[in-house]
DNA sequence: ACAATTTCTGAAACCGTTTTCAGACGACGT
DNA sequence: ACGTCGTCTGAAAACGGTTTCAGAAATTGT
C-alpha cells in the first residue's frame, strides 16, 4: 500500500541504502543485479521530495503562458515538450489569463518547484521576470519582454518587421486606408505591431485618422467590437490588419454579421496561423512564424541555461515571421462602401 | 542568494523553529507578530520540497491529455484551472500526444509528484487508471473510460446520443447516404460516436456500404485522406459525420481542394464547436457540449475525492450533448421525388 | 607473501519541514 | 500562598533520499 522506499529495497536487496543509492545514480557497485531485482519486484520509485529536498533539484520546468487556449501557446508548449520528451525532466504548465495578478501568484507558487522557467508574461511592467532572477531560477521568455530589457534570454519573433509587411502587402495592392485592430499596448507584441503599422503608414506618407487604430485587447470578443467600429466609421477603411488570431476570429464575425464581402468590400490580414486560415471563404492572408521552433528554441536555451551557468550575458533571438498570402486581399472597392450594410450595430 | 529557511525566520524572530512553523499552520503563538515581520523581512517561503516529504501530501494535481492543441483539450484545462485557482493547488499539465506508451511515462512520473490526478486516457485498453489506482492516487477520468468500467469516477459525455443526434438532423433533411469520418475505435469517444451512428442508421432501417465509415484517427490529416477515399467511392455519400474538432478541419479542406460545395453536394456535421465555426462558409453545423464545465466538474469530483475520503463507490456523470445547427446541411443534391424539399424537421 | 594501492562498502550527517514529547510558564481556584 | 490546570514552548525525532568519511575488501606490484 504505501510506497516503497529505499531503505525497503535494500533491506531486499541485503545491502546498505547508501549502496542502493549509489546504483541507481550509476555508480558501479557489486550487487547491481540483486538491486534491480529487488527494484523491479517491489516497483520502487525514489521520492522526488526527499530526492529535491538533498539535491536541491526539483527535476520540472515550469512554463507559465497568458493563454493556453490560445493556439499560439498550445503550440509553444508541444515544442517545448518535443525538447524535454527525452530529457529527464517534467513541465508543469500554468495559465495565468493574461492578468498579472494571477501571473504573480503562479509565478510565486511554482518558483521554488522547479528548476528554471518559460515564461510569457502577460505585460510588460510585469514584475515576475525579476522577482525570478532575484530568486535565481534560470528563466527564458517567450514572445514578450521583460520590463528591464536585456537582462533575460528571450525568444521572440520579428513583430514589427511582420506588421510591415502585413501593412506593405496591403499597400501592394493598392490600399491607402488601412486601419488595423490593435493587441494590448502594454505587451511586446502589441506594442511592436501596432508601431510597426504606424511606422510603415508613416514611411509611405500615409495620414490616416486615429480611428482607423482599434483596440482589440487580444481577445475574440475585442476584435469583434473593434470590426463594428471599424465599419460603423462613416468613411471606414478599405483593408484592416488584425493584430494577432483570436482578435481575427471576432473580427470576422462582425464581417460577416455586417454582411460585407472579403476581400471585395474589405481585404484582411491576420497575425499568427491556424489550421483553419486555409478553409475560410476565402482562405486567410496572414503572417505566419515557426510557433514550434520558438517553444523548442526557449526550452534549448533554458535547458543551457540550467546547466551550463557560463555565459553571464543575455541571449535575445528573434525569429523571423513570413506573409502566407492566400486570398482575403484584392484591389480597394472603387466605390466607397456605406450604403450597403445590414445586420446587427455596435 | 540562497533562499531562507524556516530556521533562519526562527533565529530572526527569536524563537524556534517549531514555533515559527506552528504559527506558520495557524496555531496560536505569542510571537506572531515578531515571526510574520520576520517573514516578510527575508521573504522567506517554505520549501515544498521539505514540507511534502514530510507531509506526504504535494499540492500539486496533474492533468494529463492526449493533445493540448485540440481547443477542447484546452477548454478543459481552463475549466479545471478555474476551480483550483481559489484553493491551494498547483495544476502540473502534460500532454502525451494521443500515446499509450508515452502516456505511461507521463503517470509514472507525475505518479509521485501529486496528490490527484485528472486524466483523458489515451485508449481504453490503457494501463495507467490501474496503475493510479495500485499507487493510491486519487483519479477522475475524463472524456474517456478506463478498461474495467465502473471502478473510477469519471466525467463523460453523450457520445452515442450527439451522434445519433447528428445522423438525426441529417435524415431529416432528407439524407440517406450519410457517411462518418470516426475516431480511434479504442478510446471511449471514438467508439460511443461510431455505435451511435451505425446504431441510428440501423434503426432507420439504412444500411450503407462498409466505405462509408472512414477511420481518421482523430488527427486532422486522418480526416483529410478520409474525406478523399469518401469524395472519391463511385457512389459518394450526400452527407458526412465528423467525429471531432480536428478531423472536421482536415475533411474540410479535403472538400475545398476537391471543389465540392457545402451544403449545396455534401452535408457536414461535425463534433465540438469552435470559435472558427461560425465563421465558416457556411457555418458549420455541429453537436457542441459543455467544455470547460466537463473540466471544472471533474476537478470538483476529484477535489472532493481527495479530501472527503467516504464514498468508496465510484461516480460516472454524463453531460448532455446538443446540435447547434447552422448552415452546412441541407437537402441532398438528387432528392427522389415527393422526399422533403427543405429545411429541418421533427 | 606482503605492502601499497585502488575499489567498494556501510554508518552517519544532512537537506527543511512537521510533529511528538516533556517541560516551563502563567492563570486559576481555594 | 500553594498546588493544579491549561497553554505555549523548544529539543529531538522523523520523512526518504544523497553524500562524506573512514574503513574493509579486492587488486596490484615486487
Amino acid at each position: 500500500m504505501k510506497p516503497p522506499t529505499i531503505t525497503d529495497v535494500a533491506q531486499e536487496a541485503g545491502v546498505s541504502v547508501s549502496t542502493v543509492s549509489r546504483h541507481l545514480r550509476g555508480d558501479r557497485v557489486r550487487a547491481a543485479e540483486r538491486i534491480n531485482r529487488a527494484v523491479a519486484r517491489l516497483r520502487y520509485r525514489p521520492s522526488p521530495a526527499a530526492q529535491s529536498l538533498k539535491s536541491g533539484k526539483t527535476g520540472a520546468i515550469a512554463l507559465v503562458v497568458p493563454d493556453i487556449t490560445n493556439p499560439f501557446f498550445a503550440a509553444v508548449v508541444r515544442g517545448a515538450e518535443s525538447i524535454t520528451a527525452q530529457g529527464g525532466h517534467t513541465i508543469f504548465l500554468a495559465n495565468t489569463d493574461e492578468s498579472d495578478t494571477r501571473e504573480a501568484e503562479v509565478v510565486e507558487d511554482l518558483l521554488s518547484r522547479v528548476d528554471g522557467m518559460l515564461l510569457a508574461p502577460a505585460s510588460e511592467n510585469n514584475p515576475s521576470p525579476q522577482r525570478l532572477a532575484d530568486a535565481g531560477v534560470p528563466t527564458v521568455l517567450i514572445d514578450r519582454e521583460a520590463p528591464s530589457t536585456g537582462r533575460f534570454d528571450t525568444v521572440l519573433i520579428d513583430n514589427h518587421g511582420g506588421a510591415r509587411s502585413a501593412v506593405e502587402h496591403l499597400l501592394s495592392n493598392g490600399h491607402e486606408r488601412i486601419a488595423t485592430i490593435a493587441g494590448t499596448v502594454d505587451s511586446t507584441p502589441g506594442r511592436f505591431r501596432l508601431e510597426g503599422y504606424r511606422d510603415t503608414l508613416a514611411g509611405n506618407s500615409i495620414e490616416l485618422p486615429p480611428e482607423f487604430v482599434q483596440m482589440g485587447g487580444f481577445k475574440e470578443h475585442g476584435g469583434y467590437q473593434a470590426m463594428l467600429r471599424l465599419l460603423a466609421l462613416p468613411d471606414p477603411p478599405t483593408a484592416v490588419f488584425v493584430a494577432n488570431n483570436t482578435m481575427t476570429i471576432g473580427a470576422l464575425r462582425a464581417i460577416k454579421d455586417i454582411g460585407v464581402r472579403i476581400p471585395d468590400d474589405l481585404s484582411v490580414v491576420g497575425f499568427d496561423d491556424h489550421p483553419f486560415s486555409e478553409i475560410l471563404d476565402p482562405p486567410l492572408t496572414v503572417i505566419d512564424r515557426p510557433m514550434e521552433e520558438q517553444g523548442a528554441l526557449a526550452m534549448r536555451m533554458l535547458l543551457s541555461r540550467m546547466s551550463n551557468d557560463s555565459s553571464p550575458i543575455s541571449r535575445r533571438v528573434v525569429l523571423d515571421v513570413r506573409l502566407t498570402e492566400r486570398a482575403s486581399c484584392g484591389p480597394p472597392r472603387s466605390t466607397p462602401m456605406g450604403a450597403r450594410r445590414k445586420g446587427p450595430q455596435v
